[in-house]
DNA sequence: TTGCCGGTCTTTGTATGCAACCCAAATGCA
DNA sequence: TGCATTTGGGTTGCATACAAAGACCGGCAA
Protein backbone atom coordinates (compact mmCIF):
# COMPACT_ATOMS: atom_id res chain seq x y z
CA UNK A 1 0.00 0.00 0.00
CA UNK A 2 2.68 2.63 0.84
CA UNK A 3 3.71 3.00 -2.87
CA UNK A 4 7.22 3.04 -1.35
CA UNK A 5 9.14 4.87 1.15
CA UNK A 6 12.66 4.27 0.21
CA UNK A 7 14.45 6.63 2.74
CA UNK A 8 12.63 5.87 5.96
CA UNK A 9 16.59 4.21 6.21
CA UNK A 10 17.67 6.53 9.15
CA UNK A 11 16.19 6.64 12.06
CA UNK A 12 17.94 8.45 15.06
CA UNK A 13 20.52 11.60 15.35
CA UNK A 14 23.24 9.53 16.44
CA UNK A 15 23.13 7.69 13.11
CA UNK A 16 23.05 10.52 10.91
CA UNK A 17 25.22 12.04 12.85
CA UNK A 18 27.32 8.64 12.29
CA UNK A 19 26.72 8.78 8.75
CA UNK A 20 27.44 12.05 8.05
CA UNK A 21 30.76 12.35 10.06
CA UNK A 22 31.70 9.38 8.28
CA UNK A 23 30.71 10.92 4.89
CA UNK A 24 33.08 13.95 5.84
CA UNK A 25 36.11 11.52 6.47
CA UNK A 26 35.83 9.35 3.91
CA UNK A 27 35.89 12.01 1.47
CA UNK A 28 37.96 14.08 2.38
CA UNK A 29 36.56 17.22 3.80
CA UNK A 30 38.14 16.55 6.63
CA UNK A 31 41.95 16.56 6.76
CA UNK A 32 43.82 13.53 8.99
CA UNK A 33 44.92 14.36 11.92
CA UNK A 34 42.31 17.08 12.34
CA UNK A 35 40.89 17.41 15.93
CA UNK A 36 37.42 16.43 16.57
CA UNK A 37 35.43 18.34 19.70
CA UNK A 38 31.95 17.02 20.49
CA UNK A 39 30.78 20.34 21.46
CA UNK A 40 31.55 21.77 18.20
CA UNK A 41 30.48 19.21 16.30
CA UNK A 42 27.14 19.38 18.32
CA UNK A 43 27.17 23.71 17.68
CA UNK A 44 27.82 22.81 13.70
CA UNK A 45 25.10 19.82 13.36
CA UNK A 46 22.46 21.86 15.60
CA UNK A 47 22.24 18.36 18.07
CA UNK A 48 23.46 18.15 21.31
CA UNK A 49 26.44 16.62 22.39
CA UNK A 50 24.93 13.27 23.21
CA UNK A 51 24.54 12.02 19.58
CA UNK A 52 27.87 13.19 18.66
CA UNK A 53 29.26 11.61 21.49
CA UNK A 54 27.85 8.57 20.36
CA UNK A 55 28.75 8.67 16.44
CA UNK A 56 32.08 9.37 17.57
CA UNK A 57 32.21 6.42 19.78
CA UNK A 58 31.47 4.17 16.69
CA UNK A 59 33.73 6.28 14.31
CA UNK A 60 36.46 5.30 16.72
CA UNK A 61 35.28 1.81 16.98
CA UNK A 62 35.19 1.73 13.14
CA UNK A 63 38.78 3.21 12.93
CA UNK A 64 37.92 6.55 11.38
CA UNK A 65 38.74 8.39 14.48
CA UNK A 66 41.83 8.02 16.68
CA UNK A 67 41.94 8.29 20.33
CA UNK A 68 45.77 10.52 20.42
CA UNK A 69 45.16 9.42 24.11
CA UNK A 70 46.69 11.83 25.70
CA UNK A 71 47.17 10.07 29.54
CA UNK A 72 43.76 10.01 30.54
CA UNK A 73 41.95 12.43 28.65
CA UNK A 74 40.95 11.30 25.34
CA UNK A 75 41.34 13.61 22.65
CA UNK A 76 40.30 12.55 19.19
CA UNK A 77 41.72 13.19 16.00
CA UNK A 78 40.69 11.61 12.24
CA UNK A 79 42.95 8.84 11.59
CA UNK A 80 45.95 9.45 9.32
CA UNK A 81 46.26 8.06 5.58
CA UNK A 82 49.61 5.77 5.57
CA UNK A 83 50.51 3.64 2.78
CA UNK A 84 51.04 0.76 5.28
CA UNK A 85 47.38 1.31 5.74
CA UNK A 86 46.79 0.88 2.04
CA UNK A 87 48.88 -2.50 1.80
CA UNK A 88 47.03 -3.55 4.84
CA UNK A 89 43.44 -2.46 3.44
CA UNK A 90 43.74 -3.66 0.10
CA UNK A 91 45.22 -7.46 0.97
CA UNK A 92 42.34 -7.33 3.58
CA UNK A 93 39.47 -6.60 1.11
CA UNK A 94 40.72 -8.69 -1.31
CA UNK A 95 40.63 -11.81 1.17
CA UNK A 96 36.82 -11.08 2.14
CA UNK A 97 36.13 -10.38 -1.31
CA UNK A 98 37.94 -14.03 -2.30
CA UNK A 99 36.08 -15.54 0.69
CA UNK A 100 32.75 -14.20 -1.07
CA UNK A 101 33.11 -14.84 -4.64
CA UNK A 102 34.32 -18.49 -4.11
CA UNK A 103 30.70 -19.13 -2.47
CA UNK A 104 29.54 -17.07 -5.90
CA UNK A 105 31.07 -18.99 -8.06
CA UNK A 106 29.62 -22.25 -6.42
CA UNK A 107 26.05 -20.98 -6.42
CA UNK A 108 23.80 -23.04 -8.88
CA UNK A 109 23.80 -22.05 -12.41
CA UNK A 110 20.63 -19.97 -12.89
CA UNK A 111 21.53 -17.47 -10.15
CA UNK A 112 25.36 -17.79 -10.68
CA UNK A 113 24.18 -16.91 -14.30
CA UNK A 114 22.17 -13.75 -13.68
CA UNK A 115 24.48 -12.28 -11.17
CA UNK A 116 27.58 -12.62 -14.28
CA UNK A 117 25.17 -10.55 -16.32
CA UNK A 118 24.37 -8.27 -13.55
CA UNK A 119 28.32 -7.83 -13.14
CA UNK A 120 28.90 -7.77 -17.02
CA UNK A 121 26.27 -5.06 -17.11
CA UNK A 122 28.02 -3.01 -14.29
CA UNK A 123 31.38 -3.46 -15.61
CA UNK A 124 30.71 -2.19 -18.91
CA UNK A 125 29.04 0.99 -17.65
CA UNK A 126 31.93 1.38 -15.68
CA UNK A 127 33.79 1.43 -18.47
CA UNK A 128 32.21 3.78 -20.58
CA UNK A 129 32.10 5.94 -17.65
CA UNK A 130 35.68 5.92 -17.14
CA UNK A 131 36.19 6.80 -20.95
CA UNK A 132 33.63 9.72 -20.94
CA UNK A 133 35.52 13.22 -20.89
CA UNK A 134 35.19 15.02 -18.40
CA UNK A 135 34.90 12.12 -15.83
CA UNK A 136 32.14 12.41 -13.50
CA UNK A 137 34.21 10.60 -10.14
CA UNK A 138 31.13 10.34 -8.15
CA UNK A 139 29.55 8.43 -10.84
CA UNK A 140 32.74 5.76 -11.17
CA UNK A 141 32.80 5.87 -7.69
CA UNK A 142 29.13 4.33 -7.33
CA UNK A 143 29.61 2.07 -10.27
CA UNK A 144 32.90 0.62 -8.81
CA UNK A 145 31.30 0.08 -4.90
CA UNK A 146 28.07 -1.24 -7.00
CA UNK A 147 30.33 -3.79 -8.61
CA UNK A 148 32.00 -5.10 -6.05
CA UNK A 149 29.28 -5.11 -3.69
CA UNK A 150 26.83 -6.76 -5.95
CA UNK A 151 28.81 -10.33 -5.62
CA UNK A 152 29.80 -10.05 -1.79
CA UNK A 153 26.48 -8.87 -0.77
CA UNK A 154 24.89 -11.32 -2.85
CA UNK A 155 26.31 -14.61 -1.39
CA UNK A 156 27.67 -13.22 2.08
CA UNK A 157 26.03 -13.67 5.27
CA UNK A 158 25.66 -11.64 8.32
CA UNK A 159 29.33 -11.06 9.35
CA UNK A 160 30.97 -11.58 6.30
CA UNK A 161 28.50 -8.55 4.77
CA UNK A 162 29.24 -6.46 8.15
CA UNK A 163 32.81 -7.23 7.90
CA UNK A 164 33.12 -5.94 4.38
CA UNK A 165 30.85 -3.15 5.08
CA UNK A 166 33.36 -2.19 7.40
CA UNK A 167 36.47 -2.42 5.67
CA UNK A 168 34.95 -1.00 2.38
CA UNK A 169 34.37 2.67 3.31
CA UNK A 170 38.22 2.86 4.65
CA UNK A 171 39.03 1.72 1.64
CA UNK A 172 37.07 4.39 -0.42
CA UNK A 173 38.27 6.86 2.24
CA UNK A 174 41.66 6.51 0.26
CA UNK A 175 40.01 5.71 -3.10
CA UNK A 176 38.33 8.90 -2.83
CA UNK A 177 41.11 10.67 -1.97
CA UNK A 178 44.01 9.51 -4.04
CA UNK A 179 41.71 7.56 -6.65
CA UNK A 180 40.13 10.37 -8.34
CA UNK A 181 43.17 11.95 -9.49
CA UNK A 182 44.16 8.68 -11.24
CA UNK A 183 43.78 9.42 -15.26
CA UNK A 184 43.33 6.43 -17.20
CA UNK A 185 44.17 3.81 -14.51
CA UNK A 186 40.40 2.38 -14.88
CA UNK A 187 41.52 0.39 -17.90
CA UNK A 188 43.57 -2.54 -16.17
CA UNK A 189 40.62 -2.96 -13.56
CA UNK A 190 37.71 -3.03 -15.83
CA UNK A 191 40.14 -5.97 -17.72
CA UNK A 192 40.22 -7.66 -14.12
CA UNK A 193 36.96 -7.42 -13.68
CA UNK A 194 36.12 -9.37 -16.56
CA UNK A 195 38.27 -12.14 -15.77
CA UNK A 196 36.80 -12.27 -12.32
CA UNK A 197 32.94 -12.38 -14.11
CA UNK A 198 33.90 -14.98 -16.51
CA UNK A 199 35.45 -17.42 -13.69
CA UNK A 200 31.96 -16.89 -12.08
CA UNK A 201 30.03 -17.41 -14.75
CA UNK A 202 31.52 -20.44 -15.69
CA UNK A 203 31.61 -21.67 -11.70
CA UNK A 204 35.24 -21.79 -10.72
CA UNK A 205 35.59 -21.17 -7.53
CA UNK A 206 39.16 -21.39 -7.16
CA UNK A 207 39.80 -19.42 -10.24
CA UNK A 208 37.58 -16.39 -9.29
CA UNK A 209 39.09 -16.50 -5.89
CA UNK A 210 43.02 -16.12 -7.74
CA UNK A 211 41.24 -13.63 -9.85
CA UNK A 212 39.86 -11.15 -7.07
CA UNK A 213 42.72 -11.73 -5.07
CA UNK A 214 45.06 -10.34 -8.05
CA UNK A 215 43.06 -7.70 -8.62
CA UNK A 216 43.10 -6.25 -5.01
CA UNK A 217 47.18 -6.31 -5.20
CA UNK A 218 47.15 -4.78 -8.24
CA UNK A 219 45.05 -2.47 -7.88
CA UNK A 220 47.27 -1.79 -4.24
CA UNK A 221 49.86 -1.62 -6.18
CA UNK A 222 48.31 0.88 -8.38
CA UNK A 223 47.28 3.37 -5.95
CA UNK A 224 50.45 3.25 -3.81
CA UNK A 225 52.21 4.34 -7.25
CA UNK A 226 49.79 7.48 -7.06
CA UNK A 227 50.21 7.95 -3.88
CA UNK A 228 53.87 8.39 -3.97
CA UNK A 229 53.69 10.31 -6.54
CA UNK A 230 51.05 12.78 -5.19
CA UNK A 231 53.17 12.82 -1.71
CA UNK A 232 55.34 14.25 -4.12
CA UNK A 233 53.30 17.82 -3.93
CA UNK A 234 52.18 17.56 0.45
CA UNK A 235 48.83 18.37 0.78
CA UNK A 236 48.44 20.80 3.37
CA UNK A 237 49.94 19.86 6.92
CA UNK A 238 47.69 21.22 9.27
CA UNK A 239 47.55 21.66 12.68
CA UNK A 240 45.16 19.50 15.28
CA UNK A 241 42.79 22.10 15.50
CA UNK A 242 39.12 22.15 14.88
CA UNK A 243 37.35 22.04 10.98
CA UNK A 244 35.23 24.86 10.77
CA UNK B 1 56.76 7.32 41.42
CA UNK B 2 53.71 5.27 41.59
CA UNK B 3 56.04 2.15 40.95
CA UNK B 4 53.74 0.23 38.42
CA UNK B 5 50.35 0.45 37.45
CA UNK B 6 49.88 -2.55 35.29
CA UNK B 7 46.40 -2.05 35.39
CA UNK B 8 44.99 1.24 33.99
CA UNK B 9 44.39 -0.45 30.86
CA UNK B 10 40.57 0.48 31.71
CA UNK B 11 39.28 3.88 31.60
CA UNK B 12 35.98 4.96 31.72
CA UNK B 13 33.16 2.72 32.97
CA UNK B 14 31.42 2.48 29.34
CA UNK B 15 34.45 0.67 28.58
CA UNK B 16 34.17 -1.41 31.68
CA UNK B 17 30.70 -1.89 30.81
CA UNK B 18 31.25 -2.99 27.20
CA UNK B 19 33.59 -5.62 28.49
CA UNK B 20 31.42 -6.61 31.09
CA UNK B 21 28.36 -7.56 28.75
CA UNK B 22 30.20 -8.63 26.15
CA UNK B 23 31.88 -11.44 28.77
CA UNK B 24 28.79 -12.28 30.00
CA UNK B 25 27.24 -13.10 26.50
CA UNK B 26 30.35 -15.04 25.14
CA UNK B 27 29.98 -17.17 28.30
CA UNK B 28 26.41 -17.43 27.96
CA UNK B 29 25.39 -16.05 30.88
CA UNK B 30 23.62 -14.45 29.59
CA UNK B 31 20.57 -16.41 27.54
CA UNK B 32 20.35 -15.31 23.46
CA UNK B 33 17.27 -13.88 22.82
CA UNK B 34 17.27 -12.12 26.25
CA UNK B 35 16.26 -9.11 26.13
CA UNK B 36 18.28 -6.64 27.63
CA UNK B 37 17.04 -2.86 28.89
CA UNK B 38 19.29 0.04 29.34
CA UNK B 39 18.16 0.86 32.70
CA UNK B 40 17.81 -2.44 34.22
CA UNK B 41 21.68 -2.88 33.35
CA UNK B 42 22.58 0.47 34.38
CA UNK B 43 20.88 -0.50 37.95
CA UNK B 44 22.70 -3.54 38.19
CA UNK B 45 25.59 -2.23 37.39
CA UNK B 46 25.49 0.48 39.55
CA UNK B 47 25.96 3.26 36.72
CA UNK B 48 23.94 5.24 34.95
CA UNK B 49 22.81 5.10 31.64
CA UNK B 50 25.33 6.91 29.98
CA UNK B 51 28.02 4.18 29.87
CA UNK B 52 25.78 1.45 29.74
CA UNK B 53 23.75 2.65 26.29
CA UNK B 54 27.31 3.49 24.81
CA UNK B 55 28.24 0.02 25.78
CA UNK B 56 25.54 -1.21 24.17
CA UNK B 57 25.84 0.85 21.20
CA UNK B 58 28.63 -0.74 20.36
CA UNK B 59 27.96 -4.41 21.22
CA UNK B 60 25.48 -4.06 18.45
CA UNK B 61 27.60 -3.02 16.18
CA UNK B 62 29.94 -5.78 16.97
CA UNK B 63 26.72 -8.51 16.51
CA UNK B 64 26.44 -9.15 19.96
CA UNK B 65 23.24 -7.59 20.57
CA UNK B 66 20.72 -7.47 17.66
CA UNK B 67 17.66 -4.59 17.58
CA UNK B 68 14.81 -6.19 17.24
CA UNK B 69 10.96 -5.04 16.56
CA UNK B 70 11.25 -3.45 13.09
CA UNK B 71 9.07 -0.74 13.43
CA UNK B 72 10.37 2.65 15.04
CA UNK B 73 11.61 1.20 18.58
CA UNK B 74 14.35 -0.10 19.03
CA UNK B 75 14.21 -3.35 21.75
CA UNK B 76 17.28 -5.01 21.51
CA UNK B 77 18.29 -8.74 22.69
CA UNK B 78 21.18 -11.22 22.73
CA UNK B 79 22.09 -12.51 19.36
CA UNK B 80 20.90 -15.52 19.01
CA UNK B 81 22.93 -18.61 17.83
CA UNK B 82 22.38 -20.43 14.97
CA UNK B 83 24.31 -23.36 12.62
CA UNK B 84 24.46 -20.57 9.67
CA UNK B 85 26.33 -18.29 11.76
CA UNK B 86 29.16 -20.82 12.58
CA UNK B 87 29.70 -22.08 9.04
CA UNK B 88 30.14 -18.30 8.38
CA UNK B 89 32.26 -17.44 11.88
CA UNK B 90 34.23 -20.28 11.00
CA UNK B 91 34.57 -19.53 7.20
CA UNK B 92 35.02 -15.98 7.97
CA UNK B 93 38.16 -16.17 10.74
CA UNK B 94 39.73 -19.10 8.56
CA UNK B 95 39.54 -16.11 5.97
CA UNK B 96 41.99 -14.09 8.15
CA UNK B 97 43.57 -16.49 9.71
CA UNK B 98 44.88 -17.83 6.56
CA UNK B 99 46.00 -13.95 5.29
CA UNK B 100 47.32 -13.60 8.16
CA UNK B 101 49.84 -16.69 8.25
CA UNK B 102 50.93 -15.98 5.14
CA UNK B 103 52.70 -13.35 6.09
CA UNK B 104 53.59 -15.29 8.95
CA UNK B 105 55.17 -17.69 6.90
CA UNK B 106 57.18 -14.80 4.57
CA UNK B 107 58.89 -13.64 7.73
CA UNK B 108 62.22 -13.34 8.04
CA UNK B 109 63.82 -16.79 9.19
CA UNK B 110 64.91 -16.10 12.91
CA UNK B 111 61.70 -14.55 13.48
CA UNK B 112 59.45 -17.28 11.66
CA UNK B 113 61.37 -20.07 14.02
CA UNK B 114 60.99 -17.87 17.24
CA UNK B 115 57.28 -17.86 16.37
CA UNK B 116 56.94 -21.61 15.46
CA UNK B 117 59.19 -22.81 18.27
CA UNK B 118 56.58 -20.90 20.65
CA UNK B 119 53.63 -22.07 18.97
CA UNK B 120 55.04 -25.43 18.99
CA UNK B 121 55.20 -24.67 23.14
CA UNK B 122 51.60 -23.61 22.95
CA UNK B 123 50.60 -26.63 21.28
CA UNK B 124 51.97 -28.75 23.02
CA UNK B 125 50.59 -27.37 26.42
CA UNK B 126 47.21 -27.28 24.88
CA UNK B 127 47.48 -31.15 24.24
CA UNK B 128 49.01 -31.66 27.53
CA UNK B 129 45.89 -29.75 28.89
CA UNK B 130 43.38 -31.20 27.00
CA UNK B 131 44.47 -34.93 28.31
CA UNK B 132 44.04 -33.76 32.04
CA UNK B 133 41.68 -34.99 33.94
CA UNK B 134 39.64 -33.39 35.06
CA UNK B 135 39.60 -30.71 31.98
CA UNK B 136 40.28 -27.23 32.95
CA UNK B 137 38.04 -25.58 30.47
CA UNK B 138 38.83 -22.12 31.42
CA UNK B 139 42.73 -23.05 30.42
CA UNK B 140 42.18 -24.69 27.51
CA UNK B 141 39.89 -21.85 26.25
CA UNK B 142 42.95 -19.23 27.03
CA UNK B 143 45.58 -22.11 25.17
CA UNK B 144 43.50 -21.90 22.51
CA UNK B 145 42.83 -18.32 21.90
CA UNK B 146 46.86 -18.31 22.70
CA UNK B 147 47.73 -20.48 19.91
CA UNK B 148 45.66 -18.64 17.22
CA UNK B 149 46.56 -14.98 18.68
CA UNK B 150 50.06 -15.66 18.53
CA UNK B 151 50.82 -15.81 14.78
CA UNK B 152 47.93 -13.73 13.60
CA UNK B 153 48.78 -10.51 15.72
CA UNK B 154 52.23 -11.22 15.65
CA UNK B 155 52.42 -10.28 11.84
CA UNK B 156 49.00 -8.75 11.49
CA UNK B 157 48.60 -4.83 10.75
CA UNK B 158 46.29 -2.34 12.59
CA UNK B 159 42.98 -3.23 10.47
CA UNK B 160 43.01 -7.52 10.02
CA UNK B 161 44.15 -6.85 14.10
CA UNK B 162 40.90 -5.25 14.47
CA UNK B 163 39.05 -7.37 12.42
CA UNK B 164 40.67 -10.39 13.86
CA UNK B 165 39.29 -8.72 17.26
CA UNK B 166 35.91 -8.72 16.12
CA UNK B 167 35.27 -12.22 15.31
CA UNK B 168 37.21 -14.07 17.89
CA UNK B 169 35.15 -13.43 20.50
CA UNK B 170 31.77 -14.39 18.28
CA UNK B 171 33.65 -17.82 17.93
CA UNK B 172 34.48 -17.85 21.29
CA UNK B 173 30.70 -17.48 22.08
CA UNK B 174 30.20 -20.49 20.38
CA UNK B 175 33.37 -22.49 21.39
CA UNK B 176 32.52 -21.51 24.89
CA UNK B 177 28.76 -22.41 24.78
CA UNK B 178 28.79 -25.46 22.62
CA UNK B 179 32.73 -26.13 22.39
CA UNK B 180 33.52 -27.00 26.46
CA UNK B 181 30.91 -30.03 26.29
CA UNK B 182 33.05 -31.61 23.69
CA UNK B 183 34.46 -34.75 25.25
CA UNK B 184 37.62 -36.07 23.21
CA UNK B 185 37.43 -33.16 19.97
CA UNK B 186 41.23 -30.99 21.27
CA UNK B 187 43.20 -34.61 19.48
CA UNK B 188 42.49 -33.53 16.00
CA UNK B 189 42.95 -29.77 16.46
CA UNK B 190 46.04 -30.41 18.32
CA UNK B 191 47.27 -32.44 15.05
CA UNK B 192 46.16 -29.51 13.07
CA UNK B 193 47.99 -27.35 14.80
CA UNK B 194 51.22 -29.13 14.22
CA UNK B 195 50.75 -29.00 10.60
CA UNK B 196 50.08 -24.62 10.74
CA UNK B 197 53.67 -24.87 12.61
CA UNK B 198 55.60 -26.78 10.61
CA UNK B 199 54.27 -24.75 7.59
CA UNK B 200 55.34 -21.54 9.60
CA UNK B 201 58.77 -23.07 10.04
CA UNK B 202 59.55 -23.85 6.90
CA UNK B 203 58.30 -20.78 5.11
CA UNK B 204 55.85 -22.02 2.87
CA UNK B 205 53.14 -19.54 2.56
CA UNK B 206 50.60 -21.61 0.22
CA UNK B 207 51.26 -24.66 2.46
CA UNK B 208 50.43 -22.96 5.75
CA UNK B 209 47.54 -21.06 4.37
CA UNK B 210 45.79 -23.99 3.58
CA UNK B 211 46.83 -25.52 6.74
CA UNK B 212 45.01 -22.87 8.50
CA UNK B 213 41.79 -23.29 6.11
CA UNK B 214 42.04 -27.12 6.58
CA UNK B 215 41.66 -26.83 10.00
CA UNK B 216 39.24 -24.44 10.28
CA UNK B 217 37.23 -26.04 7.95
CA UNK B 218 36.82 -29.35 10.09
CA UNK B 219 37.31 -27.16 13.33
CA UNK B 220 33.40 -26.49 12.17
CA UNK B 221 32.79 -29.67 10.71
CA UNK B 222 33.34 -30.70 14.82
CA UNK B 223 31.24 -28.12 16.39
CA UNK B 224 28.58 -28.46 14.59
CA UNK B 225 28.40 -32.42 14.89
CA UNK B 226 28.68 -31.40 18.54
CA UNK B 227 25.86 -28.29 18.22
CA UNK B 228 23.68 -30.78 16.13
CA UNK B 229 23.78 -33.28 18.94
CA UNK B 230 23.12 -31.05 21.60
CA UNK B 231 19.97 -29.80 19.90
CA UNK B 232 18.26 -33.29 20.37
CA UNK B 233 18.37 -31.75 23.98
CA UNK B 234 16.64 -28.73 23.28
CA UNK B 235 18.03 -25.77 26.03
CA UNK B 236 15.85 -23.19 27.46
CA UNK B 237 13.36 -21.60 25.61
CA UNK B 238 13.13 -18.25 27.53
CA UNK B 239 10.74 -15.60 26.56
CA UNK B 240 12.26 -12.27 25.66
CA UNK B 241 12.72 -10.69 29.22
CA UNK B 242 15.01 -9.41 31.29
CA UNK B 243 18.26 -10.96 32.80
CA UNK B 244 18.02 -10.08 36.12
C1' DT C 1 -16.68 -14.12 22.91
C1' DT C 2 -14.14 -11.13 20.16
C1' DG C 3 -12.53 -7.03 18.27
C1' DC C 4 -11.66 -2.27 18.78
C1' DC C 5 -10.46 1.82 21.35
C1' DG C 6 -8.48 4.64 24.88
C1' DG C 7 -5.34 5.34 28.44
C1' DT C 8 -1.38 4.27 31.08
C1' DC C 9 3.20 2.50 31.55
C1' DT C 10 7.51 1.38 29.84
C1' DT C 11 11.53 2.39 27.39
C1' DT C 12 14.20 4.77 24.36
C1' DG C 13 16.27 9.19 22.29
C1' DT C 14 17.97 13.61 23.22
C1' DA C 15 19.38 17.53 25.93
C1' DT C 16 21.72 19.49 29.60
C1' DG C 17 24.14 19.97 33.99
C1' DC C 18 28.09 19.03 36.71
C1' DA C 19 32.44 17.52 38.20
C1' DA C 20 36.98 15.71 37.16
C1' DC C 21 40.93 16.37 34.90
C1' DC C 22 44.48 17.67 31.53
C1' DC C 23 47.06 21.33 29.60
C1' DA C 24 49.06 25.53 29.60
C1' DA C 25 50.13 29.88 30.87
C1' DA C 26 51.13 33.01 34.24
C1' DT C 27 52.98 34.23 38.48
C1' DG C 28 55.84 33.84 42.44
C1' DC C 29 60.04 32.50 44.53
C1' DA C 30 64.83 31.35 44.67
C1' DT D 1 66.69 34.47 34.95
C1' DG D 2 65.04 29.94 35.60
C1' DC D 3 62.16 26.70 37.78
C1' DA D 4 58.19 25.24 40.34
C1' DT D 5 53.51 25.84 41.71
C1' DT D 6 49.10 27.31 41.15
C1' DT D 7 45.22 28.66 38.79
C1' DG D 8 42.17 29.05 34.94
C1' DG D 9 40.20 27.37 30.59
C1' DG D 10 38.68 23.78 27.88
C1' DT D 11 36.98 19.13 27.08
C1' DT D 12 35.55 14.90 28.35
C1' DG D 13 32.89 11.37 31.30
C1' DC D 14 28.94 10.52 33.70
C1' DA D 15 24.39 11.45 35.61
C1' DT D 16 19.88 12.96 35.22
C1' DA D 17 15.77 15.22 33.36
C1' DC D 18 12.31 15.26 29.91
C1' DA D 19 9.64 14.18 25.97
C1' DA D 20 7.89 11.07 22.44
C1' DA D 21 6.53 6.68 20.89
C1' DG D 22 5.36 1.93 21.27
C1' DA D 23 3.45 -1.84 23.97
C1' DC D 24 0.21 -3.48 27.15
C1' DC D 25 -4.08 -3.82 29.48
C1' DG D 26 -8.65 -3.21 30.48
C1' DG D 27 -13.15 -1.90 29.23
C1' DC D 28 -16.84 -1.46 26.18
C1' DA D 29 -19.61 -2.57 22.40
C1' DA D 30 -21.04 -5.59 18.63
Amino acid sequence: MTGAKPQIVHKTLSDRTFDHLRDLIVRGRMAPGTRVVEADVALQFGVSRTPVREAMARLIQEGYLTPVSASRRTEVVIAPLNIESVRELWGLIGALEAFAVETAASLPTPRRVRLADDLERLNTELRTASQARPRDPDKLFKLQTAFHTRFVLDSAGLYLTRGYERIRPQVQRYEWVFGTRLSSEYEPSTKEHFRIIAAIRSGEPATARDAVLAHWSRAAVRIIATLESISASPGPRRKPRQMK
